[in-house]
DNA sequence: GCGACAG
DNA sequence: ATCTTGTCGC
């Protein structure tokens, strides 16, 4: 997909103040493997209205899958969309729905990257690290790194690789269907990020987590116009 | 120096 | 992300 630079242009010091803060960010990500038991999961995702920006998060029972809530909150965007500064846009409003939820997840499932990312700090880590939470990235396209096409077969894996570092699968969750890519966001490792992309997709190819935070934020989104 | 670029 | 109709395929 093409690439249209924002305009008015981006202030360099503002992208370098965002570069620092993320550099200081990462620091504090952990990778590991899951030290909870999962038994509720969230889903969150982001749609927008001019200068307005409408997040949801949605809870579902694990691994029933059972929606049990859903939550928005309609707020201001202060930034516009910078390639790899994707968090500054979006999670400060996406920390105040989050707040709205009556039972607090195990983990987070993100549209978006987690350390799949220039500098291992993408929107899930970022929302992490904020949290204190387990957070995984679960995105349509892929950001940095290269990879094999996946077979066409239903869970068919091929690695992402970036700078030799193996930073997120591409996972083949519908058969004969664009993959997506699962990474590790914080509190959390990529094995784990990768099994949890499968165990919660259904019907679709999208996890349902992630599905189901786009499909309500499309909802609510309609009922804010 | 030239492309690439989550949502 | 958003702007947008019809169309192909299960």
């Amino acid at each position: 997909m093409a690439y249209y630079p924002t305009y008015p242009p981006v202030d360099p010091e503002l992208v370098k103040s965002l570069t620092a803060r993320q550099n200081e960010l990462q620091k504090q990500v952990i990778l590991q493997k899951p030290d909870f038991d999962l038994r509720f999961i969230a889903g969150c995702d982001s749609s927008f209205i001019g200068e307005n920006i409408l997040s949801v998060f949605i809870l579902l029972s694990y691994p029933d899958l059972q929606l049990l809530e859903k939550v928005w909150h309609y707020g201001e965007v202060e930034l516009p969309y910078i390639p790899g500064f994707l968090a500054f846009r979006e999670a400060p409003n996406l920390l105040q729905a989050y707040k709205k939820l009556t039972q607090k997840p195990d983990l987070i499932m993100v549209d978006g990257h987690g350390i799949s990312h220039p500098r291992r700090m993408g929107i899930a880590s970022h929302l992490g690290v904020h949290l204190q939470k387990p957070t995984m990235g679960l995105a349509k396209e892929i950001l940095v790194g290269k990879f094999e096409m996946p077979g066409p077969e239903q869970g068919a894996l091929s690695p992402v690789l970036h700078r030799n570092e193996h930073i997120a699968n591409a996972i083949r969750t519908k058969e004969k269907v664009k993959p997506v890519f699962a990474s590790a966001g914080h509190l959390l490792d990529l094995e784990t990020a990768t099994q949890i992309a499968l165990a919660t997709t259904r019907k679709h190819k999208l996890p349902e987590p992630t599905r189901l935070a786009d499909y309500y934020a499309a909802v609510f989104k309609a009922d804010v116009k």
